[in-house]
DNA sequence: CTCGCTGCAAAGCTTTTGCACTAGA
DNA sequence: TCTAGTGCAAAAGCTTTGCAGCGAG
């Protein structure tokens, strides 16, 4: 199982950054590692409070944070409140249904050409792996959840 | 001043809508119209103070959210904490500068292909208006403040 | 007169911080 | 030993809610 091994190299990481390896930094990370991909803190404390219940949410808030600082890890907003952690090195950006809370992936490379455009028209670089796109899913518009109210309905309207 | 007719218009909405005109919700509204354009609640309740220190933040929040539900407002957030209201007419996208805190405003033409690519291939409708794209302007990128890590560097990878 | 609006205080939600204690290397 | 990590409690930052009194219509 390669995890191990990943789970492994990620501990050795800290120890290498000046930090210590303990029981709750190696269950939390192992946890991470073997999870779905995309846990809020929240829903990682819980998993780890399986095997271990006395690992206090800030604790994986701040071990989260080590390993954010060591690369390894990225977080992204969906919105509001919560937040995800992911694997720093699977790249991609996020669609998050506001209705249900379900998260799709998408490549980079999607929004590489709006981008482009807004780097040479306004000069601004843009982040846009920090924050999910919100939005409906197709099962939740499909009941009828997903209202207008989105300026890009209609005709064309400009060009920048 | 074609701003005190939207103001009185704004105002009698509310009454339509069931609701009653009073001092606060008069200035406040006033203040939104004649306003940036672009200002958080707080900002909000900050200029209404000058002419009325007794209206309670509480009482913007409602307002803005009466408002909203008329469809007149639209809030948008910035990232973490704060969030900006605009008149609903008034359609655009806004890059926020996580650096400085400014805010530039793009036709939602801009994103009209990508909106339509991801209908088209995740079935996915995205609502892009309601929250700040993210990034470093201009001029705090020349201060040399915005690092990598957006995965768009890089070869051109694809069009998906 | 009624019911919506208001101000105040307090709660809510996620994340961060202060502090004393524990434990890794 | 020495310093980083841990658990707990409390705070922080923005927005919402409960409540009793006021006032628009």
């Amino acid at each position: 199982m390669p995890e191990d091994a990943l789970v492994d190299r990620t501990l050795r990481s800290l120890r290498s950054a000046g930090g210590r390896i303990t029981k709750p930094r190696e269950q939390i990370v192992r946890t991470l590692i073997g999870g779905s991909g995309h846990l809020s803190a929240e829903e990682l404390a819980e998993r780890v409070h399986q095997s271990n219940p006395s690992i206090h949410i800030t604790t994986v808030y701040r071990t989260l944070d080590a390993l954010e600082r060591l690369g390894v890890v990225n977080h992204v907003h969906l919105g509001h409140g919560r937040a995800i952690y992911h694997l720093a090195n699977d790249a991609h950006y996020h669609l998050y249904c506001q209705e249900c809370g379900k998260i799709e992936e998408v490549p980079p490379s999607l929004f590489a050409g709006v981008d482009r455009k807004i780097t040479q028209e306004w000069g601004f670089k843009t982040v846009l792996s920090h924050f999910a796109f919100i939005g409906f899913c197709r099962s939740c518009q499909e009941s009828g959840l997903a209202g207008g109210g989105e300026p890009l309905a209609g005709p064309a309207s400009a060009g920048g």
